[in-house]
DNA sequence: CGCAGCCTTGATCAAAGTCAATAGACGTGG
DNA sequence: CCACGTCTATTGACTTTGATCAAGGCTGCG
C-alpha cells in the first residue's frame, strides 16, 4: 500500500536502496484526480511521465465516427511510456476511470533517473516490454479469438496483473470497469458483452458484478480463454 | 539503397558522422535469409537484435487452435525491440516473408551503442514509439473499424511507411504479401479479404494485384480508412 | 504437362450488431 | 426520507457482417 509503482518495479529487477529512495522522491508529490478526467489528450504535446499510484486509468482513442477504442488499462503502479516526450504529439488520450492518485515525473528528472540508476532503467524497460506484450495479446485477441474467449482472456490478464502487484490475494478482485468501458476495450458492443458475461456466469467460470470480478473456476476460465497458448507451441517446436 | 536502417533512423533524429559509422559497422555483416524462415520463435530465449536491411518479415503468434495472428510487418530498415534481451523468452515469433538481408547486433554491442551514442539512442527510441503507435492503430482497427476500413487503413499505413523510407515515390508499391498473410494480420478470413479487395478495386480507391499495391485515388482511400482521425478530435478538444 | 499454391466466386450459416424497451443503482436536492 | 434524473445493466426481436464450405481458375515451376 506504500508505493505501488515501486512495488511493481521491484518485481521487474533488483532495486538498490538508493534506487528506491530516488523513486520515492520522484513520486513524492502526487495529486488527486477525480474519475473520468483526461490526464492528456490525443494531439497534445507530451509532457511529464504519468505514474498511477492508486486508482485506475485507461488509454483510449476516439474515431471520427464517434466510437471509442480503449487501448490499455492502467492499474495502480502503472506508468505511461518513458520516452513519450520524444514525440511531437500524443497519438491517444489517457483518462482516469476512478478517482486516482497520480504522480508526474518531468522529462529531465526521468532522464536523470534512467541515466544514473541502471537498476531503475532496467526495471522500467522490462515494464515497457511487458506492456508491449500486452498490446500484442490484445491484437491477437481482437483478431483471432471469439468474443467469449476474448472476454475470458482479458479477465485472466487483469486478474493476474492485479495479483502480481498485490491488489488481491483472493479469487475476487475489485474491478471498477463498466460494461461500456470493457466493451470499448474488447471491440464489441455493450449489449453483446452483457450476453457473454452472462454466458460466463452460467458456465460457472467467473462472475462479474457490481464492480467485482470473482474467478469462480480458474481452470475453466483459463481453458475458455486459451490463456496457456505457449504450451502447445513450445512442444511443436522441437519437431520443426 | 545503401543501408535502409540508417536511412530510417536519420528520419527520426540527427545522426553525427560517428553515429552513422558506428551503425554501419554494427550492421556490416548481414546474412541472407530465405523467405518463410523463422528468425526466432515464441518461447525462445531472446538473442541479438535483428535488423531487416532488405526484404520483408513479420511478427506473428500461433494460437492453440492453429490460427495465426500477424502482429506487425517489418519492412526494410525495421528492427525488433532493443531491450528484448531483458525478457526470459519471446512471446511471439518473427519470420521472413521474402528472401531478406538481415543483420544481427548482439546485446552487448547494442547496449554500448545506446550508451555511447545519444543520437542513436534517441533515434531508436523514437522508432520504438512509432512502432508502439502502429500497434495502437492496429488495436483500434481491429476493435472499431469495419473490414473495408481496416483494409484501407492498413494499406495507407504500409504505403506511407514505404514512402517514408524511400521504397517508392510513385503511387505504386511492390507489396509481397499474400492475401492469406494479410488476412491473418487483419483478423479476417482470406475469402472475405478477397471480396473486400474487390470492393476497393471497383470503388477505384486502390488496386492490389500480383504483389503490387496501386493507390489509384489517395483521397478516396484515406477517406474510406478514416486515416485522418486526429482532425475531428483536435477541433472538438477546444470546446471541452 | 501436371502439380502446388494462390486467388476468385457462389451459396449458406453463425456470430455479433442494432434497435428498443425495461429495470436497477446511485447521487442530489427538496 | 423520498422523488427525480442519470447512468448502467439486462433482455428480446430483428438485421447485418463476416465466416464457412465448396468448387473452379490462374500462374509459376519442376
Amino acid at each position: 500500500m506504500e508505493n505501488r509503482f515501486i512495488d511493481k518495479l521491484h518485481g521487474f529487477g533488483p532495486l538498490s536502496d538508493e534506487d528506491v529512495a530516488a523513486l520515492k522522491a520522484a513520486t513524492s508529490k502526487p495529486r488527486n484526480v477525480a474519475g473520468r478526467r483526461d490526464l492528456i489528450r490525443e494531439g497534445d504535446r507530451p509532457g511529464p511521465v504519468f505514474v498511477v499510484l492508486e486508482g485506475w486509468a485507461c488509454r483510449y482513442k476516439i474515431l471520427p465516427n464517434g466510437t471509442r477504442q480503449v487501448l490499455a488499462f492502467l492499474m495502480p503502479g502503472d506508468a505511461c511510456d518513458l520516452h513519450i516526450g520524444l514525440l511531437a504529439e500524443m497519438d491517444h488520450s489517457i483518462q482516469t476511470i476512478t478517482p486516482a492518485l497520480v504522480a508526474t515525473i518531468d522529462r529531465t528528472e526521468m532522464d536523470e533517473l534512467m541515466d544514473r540508476r541502471p537498476g531503475i532503467a532496467k526495471a522500467m524497460y522490462v515494464a515497457q516490454l511487458v506492456d508491449e506484450g500486452t498490446m500484442r495479446a490484445w491484437i491477437t485477441s481482437m483478431g483471432r479469438r471469439t468474443s467469449i474467449e476474448r472476454v475470458a482472456h482479458l479477465m485472466c490478464e487483469l486478474y493476474l496483473r492485479a495479483r502480481n502487484i498485490g491488489l488481491t490475494d483472493e479469487p475476487e478482485l475489485a474491478l471498477p470497469l463498466s460494461q461500456l468501458l470493457l466493451a470499448d476495450s474488447l471491440g464489441m458492443t455493450p449489449v453483446h458483452l452483457n450476453r457473454v458475461l452472462k454466458e460466463l456466469r452460467v458456465s460457472g467460470a467467473m462472475i462479474l458484478q457490481r464492480g467485482s470480478l470473482l474467478v469462480a473456476d480458474p481452470g475453466k476460465l483459463v481453458q475458455i480463454a486459451g490463456f496457456d497458448e505457449n504450451y502447445l507451441h513450445r512442444r511443436l517446436r522441437r519437431a520443426a
